[in-house]
DNA sequence: GCCGATCTCTGACTAACATCAGAGAAATGG
DNA sequence: CCATTTCTCTGATGTTAGTCAGAGATCGGC
């Protein structure tokens, strides 16, 4: 990576302070700490449990807890224990909140105008052409790969949603049981590993490695959210369990899928699988692929940011 | 102007502030509060001026002089009074310092590069080439055009730029004396206006109006830095003398120029300026242009953003 | 029904940032 | 030379943010 791309991330950074933190920081704020008008937004008009808050926003549970009683004390919010849980308290907004966040939206609006209108007709264009793209890689790079408990809340999402795809795609619909079996077990240190990709904590990919007897791997359950893809996370979740696979020990990488899953074989064949021929009898597999792992680690750095 | 387009701006916003924002708050500082670091940075390897850094920074005076006592205590500034005016004083970095400012700069190398490492090289190039189109985009909406004194500081400066380049470019130079005259006082209201194009305060380009018998208004000294090009600067200083005119009574706009300056040429002619027989003899003149006011107000929030 | 975990508060602090008024030294412009 | 302005510093004071430890209520699983 050359010392220019380097320079140009800085320059836009400084650039994009300027304008967008000015922004926030000042222009915002109607007579409401920056904090206070954070929370009021990303309360919504649903009213949200303050502990969903808390994580969101990365807030100490003091602070949130006195900025609560603070915007209660102003009748801006209201709150109230969850009907589930009487540990959970939720916030909803007041008709009173509710208008001081619709004026809050206004001036972000009116700000955003502040970035168009000087602009003519095809400045604008490209300048949101380029916004979108910037967006887009910028949350590419903001997804983090790592392992997790097979068990876990997120996993056990992630794999119910990868199950529902293949139900809705494969021809004949998709039935775990047929499967070969890849339990948690399984997909846990030592035998194997899962990994988690995340998105702003959100859940939006996974992958497991399956260990086999006489240094093969075996990758299984490959899946990335349908608003994730493009965002090269499924390019990464192979590198990382590739990593994982030569921790492991193992010097090859197998894994079986299905013809319909085009994406995902042509990102194996991008990847450096080829095929081979079957090594399993799966119901669902039409074909199998294998990559010899060098015993380079380029790869190992996918995990995320090495900032 | 769309809701789309502001929605575009507004996620773009959050996504680059919880990105960049978690950046510059968090990681730069090395045991070192955030204001401090910047003011550590923006003092350079040159020493700078504590007017000029209070300027820059926009800090209150009291609060900058406790900052620099404070790095003063620990060694890594060293404050000493300007040679040519004993009241302002001067700040260098020490030994210390120096090695310090080099650390932070590593570290938002190192934080540009968690930009750019988790992607794949297309993706690279692609965020790369969409941050250099932001950057620019933005810089060009930051751009604020209004009126000024023509015997002011900035004001002449440009006029200098202005006289430089064409003495450039012109095959026989140019010599200001050779020119009808327009200077300050014909700039001024009520006989005319001067407008300034300001990016970050620095005078990036200026365009003047001088008014003549029988609701005709000319537009003399259009000229926009070469730094600042490609922005619109151009168009927005035409769009705004144009309204300039008509609040002068105008209902036409006329102004000569020189075959070389081909960008000026298609500006005049994109903006609806249309070829005339000379209306002058000036010695410097090839193509006369002029261009009937609408009634219409278009344009005339062209002077900035309108937030 | 009990244990450990979860969730929310409160209290007690500290750090960072910001604002205002005014004092003292030095330059500038008549 | 004097009045005014410019520049820096100090003191007093306030607001926003962030941290830590622990109390009290409630839940879930065994």
């Amino acid at each position: 990576m050359d010392d220019a791309a380097i320079r140009q991330v800085r320059r836009f950074n400084r650039t994009v302070t300027e304008r967008v933190g000015a922004l926030s920081g000042r222009y915002l704020g109607r007579q409401r700490p920056l904090g206070e008008a954070r929370l009021l937004w990303e309360i919504g008009p649903e009213g949200a449990e303050i502990r969903e808050l808390r994580a969101r926003l990365l807030l100490d549970s003091g602070q949130l807890s006195r900025m609560l009683r603070s915007l209660e004390a102003e009748a801006v919010v209201r709150l109230e224990t969850a009907r589930a849980d009487a540990r959970v308290r939720r916030v909803r907004l007041t008709r009173k909140g509710t208008a001081e966040r619709a004026e809050l939206d206004r001036r972000s609006n009116r700000l955003a105008r502040g970035f168009l209108d000087p602009l003519s007709e095809r400045q604008r264009e490209r300048l949101l052409g380029a916004m979108a793209e910037v967006e887009g890689l910028l949350n590419a790079s903001l997804v983090e790969i790592g392992p997790c408990d097979p068990a876990s809340r997120d996993a056990r999402a992630c794999l119910a949603q990868y199950f529902a795809e293949l139900d809705a795609r494969f021809e004949n619909g998709f039935d775990p049981a047929k499967t070969t079996t890849a339990d948690a077990a399984e997909l846990k240190p030592p035998a194997g590993v899962m990994l988690l990709a995340r998105l702003r904590g959100r859940a939006v990919g996974c992958g497991a490695l399956k260990r086999h007897p006489g240094r093969v791997a075996e990758i299984k359950r490959m899946w990335v959210a349908h608003g994730a893809r493009g965002l090269g996370v499924g390019r990464r979740l192979i590198q990382a369990l590739e990593a994982e696979a030569r921790a492991l020990g193992a010097t090859r990488v197998r894994l079986d899928t299905n013809r319909v899953l085009t994406e995902a074989i042509e990102l194996y064949r991008r990847s450096g699988y080829r095929e081979i021929a079957p090594y399993n009898d799966q119901p669902y597999a039409h074909f199998w692929f294998e990559k010899r792992l060098s015993a380079s680690r380029s790869g190992s750095r996918a995990r995320g940011p090495s900032a």
